[in-house]
DNA sequence: CGAGGGTTTGAAGTGCATCAAATAGTGTGG
DNA sequence: CCACACTATTTGATGCACTTCAAACCCTCG
């Protein structure tokens, strides 16, 4: 984080997100103020690397806004997107737990604002804080659920039925009839997110749209209707349509 | 769970089983017999199914001995094993956070041992005792670490990688040298865990015994170089080898 | 207008799945 | 101890999904 994108804005915005993020909203607020003055803002550009994999961890991060790439890389230079992040995520934050180091890298994909927290104070809490670590707990085993879809979803769900599936996260599932979406990022960020190639991402979404009647226009797609493109990619799920629960993220 | 496997031994193993299993090593001596005396011993057979997805969760599960198959399937069939467990290992200590559900079907798939607890304490030691909850934490800490990584390689490697990276974490990598494995449980049952088809799993282990010089005979496979197959199988992975800590499970 | 990245399209190849059948292995009852 | 039934595993042939490589297209932005 270079030093000369700090800000010297007041602390309030940080205070005021922090009270919304879930496990920060159970300290106390002297406690709050305290990390709030310790985090460091920054504004990366696209493309930028925030840290790598395995490297020691020393801060772990709120993202306020902007788009994160999280992800793992071979030696060879293949590599493996475990999530795409944004406002009111946090990052690193299982560094504790695995020796201070980064379980991932991350770079950004959509000019993002950061705060960098000293990683000293979450294992502080984690510690000493039991509200504090139950609300971390409530969101690991959030984050755990997600990742037991994920791998069900990558065994069962072929290409157009993962995209389906992920167009239908993106809409208010709470509405029926048509709706409008915008996909958060670009399409190649997309298909790696959904563990495939662009190519086939681009064939796929093709597919999709003749199997049910989307209508895409760029970065744009109507659903014309959800019940047909659930009743196309939940086929292939053990989730019943509306996905109870799944939606963050 | 039938009653009729209900087991009339003293309740003296059971504790003493708790005391090694990490959130339960935290509780009071009162309270961890507490626990011991509330759970229920059984003997399902091969092919017994536990529970199913989704399904209201009384009991959260102990395996002592024996492997236990968990999975979600679609409606036409289609499983997606999520793991294959055994002693040692909990089952269904998510389902607090999972509005008291079965997160995923669970069946014995070879003969086992299994201790069903209330959830109700779970639930109330994870809201009560901070030293258990963090436990716990660290626990889902470690899975969460699995997971990621499960994912990875199922984007990175190939068919008979999957299977070596399996068999190198069924070996002992603090010692170099040959050494002879037994796969735990049947190929099928290894090849639904990496998912895979069984034809491919047969397929693949022949190609990776042409290019790692392992040598199988039925369940039994001698590694005789594990230098040489973690070259082949973590070409493919972000990690080296040896794998620090995911060797659980 | 031109450069460059994102996206699409085409052609060909690869890996895994599928379907079908043979073989090996295991437990059972005679 | 053997024959049978049944399951696990292997092998073969074929098909499909996705990848790879290559090139065109498109769009945005300097």
């Amino acid at each position: 984080m270079s030093k000369n994108t700090q800000t010297v804005e007041s602390r309030t915005p940080i205070l005021t997100l922090l009270e919304q993020i879930s496990p920060f909203s159970t300290l106390s607020p002297a406690r709050r103020q305290e990390l709030a003055l310790a985090g460091i803002v920054s504004f990366p550009p696209k493309g930028k690397i925030l840290f790598l994999y395995d490297d020691p961890a020393p801060f772990f991060y709120l993202i306020k806004t902007g788009w994160v790439k999280l992800f793992r890389e071979t030696l060879d230079g293949a590599q493996a997107v475990t999530d795409i992040i944004t406002g009111g995520h946090l990052m690193a934050e299982m560094a504790p737990f695995e020796q201070d180091r980064y379980p991932y890298s991350a770079e950004v994909v959509e000019a993002a604002e950061i705060i960098a927290f000293p990683l000293s104070f979450l294992k502080k809490e984690l510690s000493q804080n039991p509200p504090f670590t139950l609300s971390f707990l409530q969101n690991l085993a959030h984050v755990r659920a997600r990742l037991d879809h994920e791998i069900e979803h990558r065994v069962l769900q072929n290409a157009p039925q993962r995209i389906g599936c992920f167009l239908l996260r993106l809409c208010d599932q709470t509405r029926s009839g048509p709706q409008t979406i915008h996909l958060p990022y670009d399409k190649t960020l997309v298909a790696a997110r959904l563990g495939m190639q662009p190519e086939t991402f681009s064939r796929a979404l093709t597919k999709l749209r003749e199997e049910t009647h989307i209508r895409i226009n760029g970065a744009t797609i109507e659903i014309t209707c959800q019940e047909q493109l659930s009743a196309y990619t939940c086929a292939a799920c053990s989730s019943e349509f509306p996905c109870r629960d799944l939606m963050r993220s």
